[in-house]
Order: structure tokens, then C-alpha cells, then sequence
DNA sequence: TTGTACGCGTTATCAT
DNA sequence: ATGATAACGCGTACAA
């Protein structure tokens, strides 16, 4: 199979290649007769112009990328949506690119730089990263969407902007609303990565909040998710809490880091012959759509995923027109009461 | 900043470009320690090669991709580990591409078969196309995942292979299976695209298994979802069932093309006080995971996503390398039975 | 084992 | 308005 390069497109066409360059990519000194023979040709021959060699030679690429940890994460789906929509309306082309497990998602976007010429990155998720240094040599700016600003050092945060929730905050407000209920046997179901994850994060509010509340924190009621499985999974909710009620444990409601974990959370209960919320509570965290549809409907704390979209790729757009620094955006999350929350039994309160 | 190349690293070590290149594709004929001081150098400068280049320049690329209709469908994400597993094992490369509702999948295949010097391509989910025309200017191998062979004329059937199930006959049999139990009303939620879609297969299906039991078919009880929203997404379960709860038309099953769609109309039920499956049987398609979690557990029929990439990627290599032509596959579905079916009240079967 | 030189397909520059 | 030509950064024959 032949190939078909810009070079023969010009020669069918009896012009140069330039010409055809010219008509391909809309620019104003072209005779609008030679663009219409050219488009024509190139209909004809189904001539496809190389990427490759296009962001090879271009200078001036106005595309951004966005930067998905995981294969296929639902809960950005929106996210992506409201970048994409700003980036056009920005005239820029985005890029997306889904990081594996296994890869480093900086690494991943310092080959994207040199390779599509980008004007800026915006990071969906991931855990934090150690490696201020790396991201420096990211010379276009990044924002990171879902991770904290509050543990980060002031070194790094002129290097880079994060648009998030207080994920300690919101974690400690939604024990707060179960400890208030007369909860006091809480257990959670969290992620135990040795990396400073959100689920690290949501365990610490959650402690906070029984230290707070003067309540014993019980190991034995914190437990962690299967590492092996894909961490925020039904399944791993599902398995983890018939670990925890296998261990004969006492507790009147189970709070897991994700909606995902809720929901499979709530299936091992109910299996186990518990009635949700009469004998357990059951509360989430994302407010990912799906829990409003599943019976029980989910208590949780709702991430106002758009909100942080929105002010990601603001955030991003600002800096790259240079109307602003990098910046730190915190949101705030809405505890939204569903119906798998209520008072513990035999409360009086 | 100065942006770092090839030649720069291969100035800094006081070697040839060629010696550099080697050294970053891991040739054989490299002395170790000129690779050593280089891999130093590159390690210290941070230097990245760039991919443009290197794809315009490789003729050989051992790379296949796979393309995604939906920015990110979570049914698929199964297949994709399966698929990537058997492609690291073969030594190749595989990226992956998430085709916007928008765009035309087969033109972006073409785009990265220049770019990327593909060797064969996978399409996962998306519609029928028509243009067999475009199919042909591929001229790598392709293969449809779950994309009916059945409605295929013998032409595109040498063009491109597919590994499905059969849509219509499984739908069909879901519904035989809620006959059986003795429903006569039964409603359904489908795609009303005009495109060949799975949606109107599974359409057909039940279509057929209503005329088989001699049941008229009710034009009332088909509904189709908002073509405005995801289609399949709970959203759009639980709006169109709404809509056909608030016909007042009688119906005691009903059945949802999608698994998505199952449990949003399980709540759009429940709201209105009809309880699952005692007043209504409600019953899905597809088979995803985290239908056996919710409750009701769906019953549904399911598609052996594992199986189905597992046969795509090895017809994919059979014909990269040669040692088959295009095949059509199909493969059975299994049906499920959860909690979210049964008879149909006051039947005495 | 290593270096030189050419070309991959395109866009940008500079003529015309 | 159009054409010739020099890059873009890299891999690879070929020469050394």
C-alpha cells in the first residue's frame, strides 16, 4: 500500500507542497480555487496528514492535556467533560491520556510535552507525588485536580496549583454527622497505600473526629482494602467488610472512603443479614451519581466535581495567559444525607 | 528553557548521535561503559526523547491500538487489562484511545495508523459504521469487539473481523426466560439511535420473543431513553422509567438494555412504590460486576466481556501474524438470575 | 564499536 | 498567491 504523503498530494495537484500545507491547515494567503482543487484531491485520495511529523515541525501547538490516573475512572467523567468544553471554547485542542498503575504519571506528561508541544497539563486524581524536582522540569503549567494543597511545601506550591477538597475536613464532618446521631462502634474502610492518598487522608479526619468526640479509636475497626484488587471497587468494599464482620467485631456504622466501597459495603451487610441503616449505617464519600439510584440511597459527602473542573482549567488557562500565579483552590464538599445513615439501634436520642 | 535533544546528550558525553540512539534502544553493538556514561548523562540532564521523531522515523513499531467509543465506559475496563497483558507478552506496544461522541472512530484509527505506525487495531463497543469504504483505507488488521457479525454483508466480512455476542437472540432469551415465569406486559427501555445500534438489536429481540408467545407487541411499553443524556447511564434509566410510570400504562416486567439502565429504573420503581420484583420484575443486560451488589441483584444477562478480549486480541495477532484470515466470532451470553425477577403478581404458575 | 550523513513528512521562512 | 528549501529530532545505512 502506497503511502500517500503530502508530496504527491502537491504533485496530483500540479502545486507545491507548501500550497497544500497552506490549505490544510486554513491559512488566508491561498486562492480560494487552489484550496477547493486541493481539498478536493485530498478527499479523493483519503490523504491523512502524519501527526507525527506535524508536532515535529510545529512551534505553536495551543493543546493541553489531561492526565487520568487509572484505566478508566467514572468518577472524572464529568470532569473531563467541562475541561474539554473550556478548551475549545479556548480554541485549543486537549489531549487525553489514561495512566497505568504501573506508570509515573510524570513521566508520562514530561514525554507528552516534548512529544505534542503543550501548553499545560492538568493532573485528575493520583496520589501525591514526592518529586517537586521532576515536576519542575516540566517547563508549561500544571494543575493537579482532587489533591490537597495542605500538605504541600511552600517550595512546591509556587511550582505548580491544586484545585481539591479538604479531604481531612470533610472526612472528620462526615463522622461529626455520625458521631451526632449517637454513633460510638464506628468502623471505616479505607485504603492503606504507603503513599499519601486521599484514603490516608479520610483516615485521618476520621480519627480526628473520635479523638474529638473523646471516643476510643479501635484498630481492630479500621481496615483496609484488598491492595490487589482495584482499590475503590465494589468488590474490594464487598470483601473487606465480610473480613471486618468475620471478625465478630461490634460496630454500629461503617464508613468507607468511597461510594464504590459503600455500595459493596452494603451488600456484604445485607448478605450478613443486617438491615441498612436499622442495624448498620452505611456512609460513602464522592457523591458519585450512582448513590442516589441504588437502594439504600448513599449518605455522603458530594466532591463538587464540576466546581473543581471548572476552576482547574480556569486555573490553568489563567496562568498560561499569564493573568495570575499559580494558586490554591480548596472546595468545599456537601454532606448529602441519604437514607443509609440513621440514629444507632436502640438509641434514645 | 532550553529544550534538550539527542545531539546536546550526544555532545555532553563526547560520542556520535548514533552511539546516543543506540544506547536508548538498547542495540547490542554498544560497548557497555559508553552506554553506562551515557545513560548517566541522560539520567542527569533529564533528557526525553521525542516521540514525534521517533515515530516519523520507525518503520517498525510493534504497536496496536485500541479504541474506545465513550470517554470512559466502564464496562470496558476489564477487557482493556486483558488486553494489554496479552499485548506486553507479545512485546508489543499498545495505546489506548477514547473516541468522543463526536468524532468518527474510524478516521481517528486512520489519523493514528500514520501516526503511530500501527500494526492492528481493536474497536471496542460503538455502533455500526456503514463505511466499509473507510474500513478498507486501514490497511492494518482490525477487529470489532462486541459489534454483531450477523447483520454484516460477506464484503465487510473479509475486511474486518468481530467477536461478539448475538444481541438480538440474547435479548430474546432473557425475555423467554420472563415469559416463561408467565409476564404478558412487559415494557422495555432501549436506544432509539437511528444507527444499527446494540439497543435496537436487543429491540428486535424482545420483538421476537413477544411474537413467539403470541403477546401483541405494545408500542406504549417501548420506550426509548434521552438521547441527550449518556444512554446508557442510571440517569436515563430512572428519567424514562419515570415517563413510563407516569403513562399509567400496566406493565408487571420490564426490561432494560442496559445493566445502567436497570438500576436507575429499579429507583424510578421504587420511588413510586411499586417494591422489586414483587409488583415489577425489572432485568438488565450486560452483566457488569457491580449489578450483583446492589439490591436488588440484577437479573441480567452477561456478556463474557474476559472471554470476548481474549478472543479479539489473539485475532488480532493471528492475522498481524499471518496465521489466520478474518474470523467472525460469537459467543453465548450467560443468563443471570438475581433477586430483581420473578413472577408476576397473583400468578398461580 | 563508533561516527557521518541522509531522510522520515510536515511547517515556516524566504523568495518570487 | 505560490514554490523552493531549510529545519524539526530521531534512527539507521554505511563508512571508518
Amino acid at each position: 500500500m502506497a503511502e500517500i504523503t503530502i508530496k504527491e498530494v502537491a504533485q496530483k495537484c500540479g502545486v507545491g507542497v507548501s500550497t497544500v500545507s497552506r490549505a490544510l491547515n486554513n491559512h488566508s494567503d491561498i486562492n480560494p480555487e487552489t484550496k477547493a482543487r486541493i481539498m478536493k484531491v485530498i478527499e479523493e485520495t483519503g490523504y491523512i496528514p502524519n501527526n507525527s511529523a506535524r508536532n515535529l515541525k510545529r512551534t505553536d501547538s495551543k493543546t493541553i492535556a489531561v492526565l487520568i490516573k487509572g484505566i478508566t475512572n467514572p468518577f472524572f467523567s464529568p470532569a473531563i467533560e467541562v475541561i474539554e468544553d473550556e478548551t475549545r471554547r479556548k480554541k485549543y485542542t486537549m489531549v487525553l491520556r489514561h495512566v497505568g498503575a504501573y506508570e509515573d504519571e510524570v513521566d508520562v506528561a514530561l514525554e507528552l510535552e516534548k512529544e505534542r508541544r503543550l501548553r499545560g497539563i492538568i493532573f485528575l486524581g493520583g496520589g501525591f507525588r514526592k518529586s517537586t524536582e521532576k515536576l519542575k522540569s516540566l517547563n508549561v503549567p500544571v494543575v493537579f485536580s482532587t489533591i490537597g494543597a495542605p500538605l504541600l511545601d511552600n517550595e512546591s506550591k509556587a511550582v505548580f496549583s491544586t484545585v481539591s477538597v479538604d479531604d481531612m475536613l470533610e472526612s472528620k464532618r462526615m463522622l461529626e454527622h455520625v458521631i451526632g446521631l449517637g454513633h460510638r462502634k464506628i468502623a471505616i474502610i479505607t485504603e492503606g497505600s504507603e503513599e499519601l492518598s486521599v484514603g490516608q487522608l479520610r483516615l485521618q479526619g476520621y480519627i480526628e473526629a473520635l479523638k474529638a468526640a473523646k471516643i476510643k479509636v479501635d484498630e481492630d475497626l479500621i481496615r483496609f482494602v484488598n491492595p490487589n484488587l482495584e482499590h475503590y471497587s465494589v468488590e474490594n468494599g464487598y470483601r473487606t467488610t465480610k473480613n471486618l464482620i468475620a471478625t465478630g467485631k461490634e460496630f454500629t456504622a461503617l464508613f468507607c472512603v468511597s461510594d464504590m466501597l459503600a455500595i459493596g459495603a452494603c451488600r456484604a451487610l445485607t448478605d450478613a443479614g443486617y438491615k441498612i441503616p436499622k442495624d448498620v449505617s452505611v456512609c460513602g464519600f464522592d457523591g458519585l451519581g450512582l448513590g442516589q439510584y441504588v437502594t439504600p440511597r448513599l449518605t455522603t459527602m458530594r466532591q463538587p466535581m464540576m466546581e473543581i473542573s471548572r476552576q482547574s482549567i480556569g486555573t490553568l488557562f489563567d496562568i498560561i495567559d499569564e493573568v495570575s500565579e499559580h494558586k490554591h483552590i480548596t472546595l468545599a464538599c456537601e454532606l448529602i444525607q441519604g437514607e443509609s445513615v440513621w440514629k444507632p439501634k436502640g438509641s434514645r436520642k
